[in-house]
DNA sequence: TAATTTGGTTTATAAAATAAACTTCTTTAT
DNA sequence: ATAAAGAAGTTTATTTTATAAACCAAATTA
């Protein structure tokens, strides 16, 4: 095939904007997330859920003063995994 | 929001790897794309009708001598979806 | 002339995305 | 003190999508 398959866990707007934002922020807690993505509060959950079942993010729960927080974290898998799904797409854009 | 959607009319692996056939090939035959993404007949059929309902491609059925031919090229409206399409996914990959 | 291949379409199933409903705890207002 | 509203998520249900399997008609090959 001449197309190389794009990583269904990636090729999904809202966890592909997930792992955009982990990209630039290092880290980002689940509001700021969901703020910057527009995505409903169960949407995200269930992304990041999925992002972090294969190991590209991790997610530590914690309390911010009573509060709980979550916070996610792009892993080297995950980073490696965008890459390489960004190389794979070239070759469906680069149309030349 | 600051990540712009993302067609998802273009946002599937197969339809991207027809529309992305189509602007470099300017026409191809089923068989010829079926061949180059690896679809099955039954998929490739299903999509290129999805492409074709929203004008981002024409289909034109013919007899190449006793064999039908059904022929395939993007329109107007499916080279503007597809470059707004890739100038909407750099908000997702141009992560600097 | 029977089996196979070509060129597909239609239908059924599996997987994914998304929204709606719910939970728990906190803060604010009365 | 208590009720109402808000924050931070999770769970479940619904809808949509992708994909494969089954099918069909005509042509070719054995």
């Amino acid at each position: 095939m001449m197309f190389p398959t794009l990583d269904p866990l990636l090729h999904s707007e809202l966890r592909l904007a997930i792992m955009s934002l982990l990209i630039s922020d290092v880290e980002a807690e689940f509001p700021y997330i969901k703020e910057q993505t527009g995505a409903t509060a169960g949407n995200l959950s269930v992304q990041i859920d999925k992002l972090a079942a294969a190991d590209y993010i991790k997610v530590e729960k914690s309390f911010k003063g009573k509060k709980p927080c979550t916070i996610c974290r792009i892993t080297p898998t995950g980073l490696k995994a965008f890459e390489d799904y960004v190389k794979a797409l070239k070759s469906y854009l680069d149309v030349k």
